[in-house]
DNA sequence: CAGATGCCCTGGGCGC
DNA sequence: TGCGCCCAGGGCATCT
């Protein structure tokens, strides 16, 4: 959503100017060399991997690569926009824009290295990708001892759920957060390829979840809608959409998690 | 290997 | 109104 809405905008801009002003946006290599990698360099695709945006350029040929973390924001902009707080980085663009990386908690991190990226080399399949089969999951989830949750939050193994869609999935796969992987039979794994797949593809489609934090906003500073469609995940005490009974919270991997103890059985 | 914990930060919401 | 506490969509290191 936010790769295509970027890829729109940008595809074929040369990047005139790079300001990081944040501490630590860029820590894997130094400012400088970050500098010298984008500036000057045109902007030849807008991919994702994972929660990764990798944006190629012609140049070496290296790629930006942008994780926004929990409360960053990627805004494009007139440059003549104000700006806001907490923005740690800037890039003219040749077509007139500004592209500014915006990130009050400072978790999320810029870098800029060959393509291909080698730092990411880690990252398990791609939910979206065509090679997100029933199959595949099975053979991901085949003996392991893990419960679900964690694995489905494990980057190295599916890369691109976070805590809310991990929740949301499971409720949709009627599938407990707790269950362990390796002992779901067939139809469980169905039931949860396909939750997998329809969560993402209707998230996106309403351009993502905005919390009433306000953090996640799109590349122009709108809101995204998901949020109205969760049927668990920050609805503790709410009747489940399924069956009516409360909504219960607790905690799994660290996080808060959202379930529904009838439509989610062991 | 699996799981729990703590940490990196700022800010919003809530109870008192 | 103000203060302290808890919580937050992620990822990584460290310990058991």
């Amino acid at each position: 959503m936010l790769r295509r809405d970027l890829a729109s905008r940008v595809l074929g801009q040369t990047v005139v100017s790079v300001a990081v002003t944040g501490a630590r946006t860029v820590r894997r290599q130094t400012r400088a060399e970050l500098v010298a990698r984008v500036r000057g360099a045109r902007i030849t695709a807008v991919e994702r991997i994972g929660k990764y945006l990798v944006i190629a350029l012609d140049d070496g040929p290296h790629a930006l690569v942008v994780h926004l973390r929990m409360s960053g924001q990627l805004l494009l902009v007139d440059p003549s926009t104000a700006v806001p707080r907490h923005t740690h980085a800037t890039l003219g663009l040749s077509g007139g824009g500004e592209l500014r990386f915006v990130d009050p908690r400072t978790f999320g991190e810029l870098f800029a290295v060959p393509r291909p990226v080698a730092a990411l080399a880690h990252l398990g399949i791609d939910p979206l990708g065509p090679g997100f089969t029933a199959t595949r999951l099975a053979g991901l989830l085949r003996a392991r001892r893990a419960r679900l949750k964690p694995l489905l939050l494990d980057q190295r193994v599916v890369a691109g759920l976070g805590n809310i869609y991990s929740d949301e999935v499971l409720f949709g796969a009627g599938l407990r957060f707790d269950r362990a992987a390796g002992s779901l039979a067939t139809g469980d794994v169905e039931a949860l390829h396909a939750s997998i797949t329809e969560t993402l593809r209707r998230a996106i489609e309403s351009r993502g979840s905005s919390l009433s934090d306000g953090q996640y906003v799109d590349l122009f500073g709108r809101p995204g809608g998901y949020q109205h469609e969760h049927l668990v995940y920050a609805r503790e005490g709410r009747p489940c959409p399924r069956c009516g009974a409360p909504i219960r919270r607790g905690r799994e991997a660290g996080r808060s998690t959202f379930y529904c103890d009838v439509c989610q059985p062991r």
